[in-house]
DNA sequence: TAAAAATACTCCATAGGTATTTTAT
DNA sequence: ATAAAATACCTATGGAGTATTTTTA
């Protein structure tokens, strides 16, 4: 059963006019005439009457194109839902986040997702990198984001960049540390990830730190420790952009040379699976939102000369 | 889109090779392979990832595949419907019936109908011939039945013979006519059409009959009074086979020679449309109980030697 | 007789087949 | 190295166009 040949059923019961119905159609008179006439041979019956006035529907005519319109409708429908899911506007993605991503760029991400494509389901995991592999790796999540770090050696994974997230220390509002004459002195510290604990920034803060640094991966947690504490919180001024721009947390210039300034955000899939239209998506827009966030602080760094 | 596409889309989903699939499809794996690239071309998205380890649906893939699913099986009902259609067994079948046939051949035709296909809607009018012309050339009705007659000159009207009915005299059981020493005397005629009055077996009547013929459209109430008084009906054996059989009723074998012994039965229908799937099969259908009737009372009046 | 549908023919796009190459484990 | 998918090349079916004939009111 060709739809083609319904299609030029149902402009014929419209137009009841070979030559209109044609027309319409954009084919000759005679491709319509065929194509009825190739259609009531499948059919095994006459579905139009033709006379001089014009063409009319047989009673079973009547019955097949109501039939046949149904059908189209539901064709018609197959094909737009195709274009919305391979726009990734429809569908599903299930993917993962690691906390200082999913803190920074998943709010966002979902309102805008939720208003402009209702019907795109999104699946969030939101774990610390060492629980997103496995997933990953058994399939049931497509791909996530986190830090760049060293992957387990076995599978083929694709590393992707999204952009560079600044290391940043962060202090709440009237620390010590933001003043002038700061005496020498130890603060505690706090991390979201204990990966972070490996790094070389890590060794340069030895000088203010007081001991081993806390661990702790809820990010609301960290901001109302930091906020209401003197301990210095190193994570990134993307992650806290809006309490900068407020004020309410300050950035501490003291990282010191020589240790890395900022870190790689990558997005991990599995380089054997195709990428989805909804992960290409959510792809470009933490892209997009990253690179806001540069110029946003950029600006305001330079706002405040 | 083209249906054909759909269908190699969920074989290779359900057996997810590509070799399998154009087996069970009947292609050969090339064709297959390009089958599914164009569908995905047209998609614009892949919907299998290929791998050694065989062909595993992408996430959009399953989406696409459930839709495919859903279409499918609405155009197999589709085609399915289509083949009903054409066999009358669904849609709608108009037409309208004189008293005569009506009563003979409605009652099995459409109990008959009404079990074998309950999908198929039928549409009868039961109304002498003078009422039926109009609706029939309004195309209200595509067909009816009734006693050969003289067409309306205007339109063209097709006249098909389904079958030959007897002129039949019925009295009552113990009427005075079935004895052997029936006395010359007059009795009341009863006709169930003023078309009738005409015919040349009116004239042979004129001996036993009383005065003009009474005209009563309703048959049941033509039994009732042949039933229970002495008048003739002028009817057709087939049309109370039933009672003849049970000797309710006689036939009176006094027609005289050079009166037609029997009428044909005709359905009429305008030649310029088309027959429909439910009219032929409603015609093939009173052309067979014609042929029962027939050998029904041939072998009952051969039965009583 | 004139308007509309049906046919005759031609062309070409594409689905399908066979044979072969590429790919991934 | 091998099994499976992708490609190359060819054929044939049928959808569509132009020109013409047939039909019917």
């Amino acid at each position: 059963m060709d739809l083609r040949n319904l299609r030029h059923l149902v402009a014929l019961s419209r137009r009841l006019s070979f030559s209109r119905a044609a027309d319409d159609l954009g084919l000759s008179q005679s491709a319509l005439t065929r194509s009825i006439q190739s259609l009531e041979r499948q059919a095994g019956m006459r579905l139009f009457d033709r006379g001089r006035g014009g063409v009319s529907l047989t009673s079973q005519g009547h019955v097949v194109v109501e039939r046949a319109n149904a059908l189209l409708t539901q064709a018609d429908d197959f094909e737009r839902q195709l274009r919305h899911t391979a726009r990734g506007e429809e569908g599903r993605v299930s993917f993962g986040m690691a906390p200082l991503p999913a803190w920074t760029l998943l709010p966002t991400l979902l309102s805008e997702s939720l208003q402009a494509f209702p019907a795109l389901t999104n699946e969030v995991v939101v774990r610390n990198v060492e629980a997103l592999w496995p997933l990953l790796l058994a399939g049931d999540i497509e791909f996530f984001v986190s830090a760049e770090g060293q992957a387990p050696d076995a599978p083929r994974v694709r590393a992707e960049t999204l952009g560079h997230f600044p290391v940043t220390l962060i202090v709440r509002a009237a620390h010590p540390l933001l003043k002038e004459d700061c005496p020498d002195q130890e603060f505690p510290v706090l991390l979201s990830s204990r990966a972070t604990a490996n790094m070389a920034i890590f060794d340069n803060l030895r000088k203010w730190a007081a001991g081993p640094p806390h661990v702790v991966e809820d990010y609301a947690t960290l901001v109302m420790l930091t906020k209401s504490t003197d301990a210095i919180w190193v994570s990134s001024a993307y992650s806290v952009a809006r309490d900068l721009e407020a004020k309410r947390l300050h950035a501490l210039d003291r990282l010191g040379t020589g240790t890395p300034q900022s870190f790689r955000m990558v997005i991990y899939s599995l380089d054997r699976r195709s990428q989805s239209p909804g992960m290409l998506r959510v792809k470009q827009a933490f892209r997009q939102q990253i690179q806001g966030l540069r110029n946003a602080l950029s600006t305001s760094s330079s706002g405040t000369r």
